[in-house]
DNA sequence: TTGCGTGCAAAGGTTTTGCATGGCA
DNA sequence: TGCCATGCAAAACCTTTGCACGCAA
């Protein structure tokens, strides 16, 4: 799937690894240079940049602005993602998936009225998730 | 109000006339040292940032993130604030305005449902306008 | 063997910071 | 007059790119 075109290196396997048994986190580039190195499978800055634009690309790796400044955060999505969407916590970082009725019904609002059709794949609301609502902790 | 603890400057004066008159429309730091500059106006780059960041801080100019990478967007709020959200087109890179009516229907769902807050100001719904599935044409 | 992938270092673009000067109150 | 704001340039920051070598198929 992601790798028909591209050649299966074992740095590209240690990444997907990595970012796959961590997928209810997310990393920025930085933090995925220290994984790794943390690990003894160090890899290379631009790999993993163009890895993970790569992964963004096929959509099995989502890429995040979360931070105001810079500094993207990546945190894989898997394959089936057509029927999701995607609710990120800015307060805690979590990573809600839900079921895309609602919002296929606003797309189809869109479409009619816009003539815009909305990619779901991409679709990610931020916002504040219900533990960090009734918390109320501004971490 | 938002100069309750400032100084009132010529550039202040500037920079606030220039996003509020332009409110329909977003513009990135280089864009708005461009605007001012063509006014006849120019500003220094550090104040235009250090002014904006003050602005975002006190809620009446919006920031948000539609390139991937970089380059932050910057929007006059002001009183008649979230009352629309964004299409962006992947082909031609257009940005479309749109009201908000609609997914602040879906946001009372998501909010029923899972007790999640979305902040409209942060909706960018990526994808394809009119022109460009109709022309085909890839700009 | 072919040609993509890798890694280093340098370049690229955006935003922030240090410091001396200028202007508001 | 006191203090904040300004502007320039340099630094900081994240990401991309060029190039030579290495490795998968």
């Amino acid at each position: 799937m992601h790798n028909c075109k591209g050649y299966n290196t074992k740095q590209r396997a240690i990444i997907l690894d990595n970012i796959k048994e961590n997928q209810h986190n997310h990393y920025t580039a930085d933090e995925l240079l220290d994984l790794l190195k943390a690990n003894k499978t160090p890899v290379g800055r631009a790999t993993l940049y163009r890895y993970l634009d790569y992964l963004v690309q096929t959509g099995e790796v989502k890429r995040f602005f979360i931070e105001e400044g810079m500094g993207a955060c990546y945190q894989y999505a898997g394959h089936n993602c057509e029927d999701h969407y995607h609710l990120k916590c800015n307060n805690c970082g979590k990573l809600l998936h839900v079921d895309a009725k609602d919002i296929n019904a606003l797309n189809n609002k869109i479409q009619k009225q816009y003539g815009f059709s909305v990619d779901l794949s991409r679709v990610v609301l931020y916002g504040t998730c219900t533990d960090c609502k009734t918390g109320e902790t501004d971490a």
